[in-house]
DNA sequence: TCGCTTTAGTTAATAGTGTTAACTAAATAA
DNA sequence: TTATTTAGTTAACACTATTAACTAAAGCGA
């Protein structure tokens, strides 16, 4: 039947990691039709053949960040035994992408996940995993698990994101900052294990 | 010389509510020259007689979106003594501004604010100073405060993205879960406090 | 080998965005 | 009244995304 393939033809992850570039290069603008087409050396169309518009171009590169997101934060936590140690390393290097691929980690955050989508899903069950796991969370109730985990998720997407958005003009290190946030999540992360035994012995 | 008013034209006031009307129903993308204009029924060039493009009228409508949105924080805030309760009530008028007016809230948080623009600067401030009064941090050192600041301003930001995001789809209440963030970022607080304090005596 | 089919790419066209320039008409100030 | 100012217009241009129709090359089966 056919063509099935050529080898210098472009695949799909072809375009992907053209979209790749032109993020790091002009940031997240950058993300769009015509732009990647002019990267690739064709005409806007024919990008059509190997993505669906706009729309399938944006969601197969927010995936394709959230994997190599993922894979670095996993990647730079693997073999650390001490929780508060652990959870630090992976902060640290989330921040670390949000640093070194600000075009893409505002793409990544940008991007409006769906849990209805199945690809989509499995990127949001991974990355509630890795803090999750970074944390050692495991003999608490459901409810309290969640609360701790949207806490620390909102904190660290919250500093990053300030800080992408240039807020941290004053003086003080936002280095600092971050590690100083990070010790006083861990005492927060007790103070609800904590108060939530208290409500369960009552 | 010449025309300086007239009753029923329009000025940069009319543009901005016409504006707020557009993201009211159609959320962020609406806020286009094309779009306000329509809305106004008026031709897409006439709205730059009142306001300076797109960027013009992006950061038009942002300014008056954050006075708007400070003056119900402040407003919700007014005559209360206690500083745990201050900082639940403050925290809820905002989770409330971002719950109702959705769209504004996007609008406001995408549109980076830049230190630099007198306009902006003054909105930044304002905006800080809001936590910054809720939670009573005045006899601190500089970079105490600095961290204290940047902690809860992120975690709240974050917490209200990540709802905005609709990323809070499991079964906890999302309402239980912010109340308990806020009081865990209370302890984390103190103790953020406690640790300046034992450095700076050793 | 010859053709048939598939397909990556093209051109052309449509609809939407933001923006500038040139013009019109009305309202005011002199 | 006359001159000036200005809110709005139309026309045009440069982008964006997207569809339809076409071209040409590659592979498959005969």
């Amino acid at each position: 039947m056919g063509r099935p393939k050529k080898e210098d033809s472009l695949a799909q992850q072809d375009v992907i990691n053209a979209a790749l570039v032109c993020i790091d290069k002009e940031g997240e603008a950058a993300l769009g039709v015509n732009r990647v087409a002019r990267e690739l050396g064709i005409k806007p169309p024919a990008i059509y053949k190997h993505v669906n518009g706009k729309a399938g171009l944006r969601k197969a590169v927010v995936l394709n960040i959230w994997n190599d997101y993922l894979q670095c934060c996993q990647g730079a936590v693997e073999g650390i035994a001490d929780t508060a140690a652990l959870f630090h390393t992976g902060a640290q290097a989330a921040r670390s992408y949000a640093q070194n691929y600000p075009g893409r980690y505002a793409v990544m955050m940008q991007y409006q996940m769906r849990p209805t989508d199945s690809e989509e899903a499995v990127i949001i069950q991974r990355s509630l995993r890795f803090f999750q796991q970074a944390l050692q969370l495991d003999g608490l109730s459901e409810a309290v698990l969640i609360d701790c985990m949207r806490m620390v998720n909102a904190s660290i997407y919250g500093f990053l994101n300030r800080e992408q958005m240039e807020l941290m003009t004053l003086s003080r290190s936002s280095d600092a900052s971050y590690e100083v946030m990070l010790d006083a999540l861990l005492v927060a992360i007790a103070h609800i294990k904590k108060t939530a035994e208290e409500n369960s012995t009552l």
